[in-house]
DNA sequence: CCGTTAGTTCTGAATTACCGAACTATGGGA
DNA sequence: TCCCATAGTTCGGTAATTCAGAACTAACGG
C-alpha cells in the first residue's frame, strides 16, 4: 500500500470540507472520530444508525475526509486508525468543526447522526 | 411565475446547507448577500471575481441556496431581490453560517471571494 | 403591440457518486 | 514457509448531478 496522501493544513480549503461533511453519513463518521478521538476501525461503525454502508462506500469516504484535511489515517498493523485533525482546522477556520457537528447533532431529522456506541 | 419554494425553517437541514455553500460560487453569491442584507439582481453579480457565470448557472445556484433555506427570494418588478435569512438560520444551528462564511473569507486561495462590489 | 431586460426551463454532454466484485496487504498460525 | 482470515483499496458499470447554451416566460416602457 502506497503511503496515504494528508494534505497539509495551509492546503486545506473550505470548500472541500464543506462538501465532505455535506453528506450526513461522513458527517456521521466524522462526528464519531471527533467524539472518540480516534477510531480504530472502518468496520467498527459499518452500520450507522441502522443503514448498512457497503465497505467500498466506507473506504470513499474515509478517502474523502481524508483528502478534506479533516481526519489522518494511518494503518497500525492490518486496520486503520484514523484521528480527527481537529486543532489544526479548528486553527485554521475557528468554529467551523464545531458549528457544522452542532448543527448536525440538534437537528432531530438526521438519523444518520445516531450511531449506537454514542452513549 | 410559479411562487417561489421557500422551506420552512424547521424543515432546513444541515447537510443541504453545506451541500449548497461547498461551492465557491454559490458561497461568494450568499456571502454578498448577507454583506449587503439584500442583492437586488442575479445579474448584478454576474462576474465573481473575474469569472463569468452563465445566468442559467446562476439561476439554479440562486434555486439551491434558496431551498437550502439560506436565502429568501421575491420578485420586484421586473427583477430579484434575495435576501440572507440569517436570522432563522443562525437561531436553528448557532455559529454556522458565521464560521463557514469567515472561513472562505480568511482562505487566501480562494478568489472566488473577491467581489469587485464589496467596498 | 413590440422591444428590452430579468430570470427560468429544457436539453444534451460531462462529471461525479454509488456499490458489487476482484484485488492487495498484513498478521497468525500449522 | 505456506495458507488462511481479516481489513481495506481499486476497478468497472450504472445511476444521479452538474453545467451551460438555447429557447422560453414574465414584467415593464414606450
Amino acid at each position: 500500500m502506497r503511503s496515504l496522501f494528508h494534505p497539509a493544513i495551509e492546503d486545506v480549503r473550505p470548500d472541500a470540507i464543506l462538501h465532505a461533511l455535506s453528506d450526513p453519513n461522513r458527517a456521521a463518521i466524522f462526528a464519531q472520530i471527533m467524539r472518540a478521538g480516534c477510531v480504530d476501525a472502518c468496520s467498527a461503525l459499518a452500520t450507522l444508525g441502522d443503514r448498512v454502508i457497503p465497505k467500498s462506500s466506507l473506504s470513499t469516504h474515509f478517502k474523502v475526509l481524508r483528502e478534506a484535511g479533516l481526519i489522518r489515517s494511518a494503518r497500525h498493523g492490518v486496520e486503520m486508525r484514523n484521528e480527527a485533525r481537529f486543532a489544526e482546522v479548528e486553527a485554521r477556520f475557528p468554529g467551523l468543526l464545531d458549528a457544522i457537528v452542532n448543527a448536525y447533532a440538534s437537528d432531530a431529522g438526521c438519523d444518520a447522526m445516531r450511531v449506537p456506541a454514542a452513549e
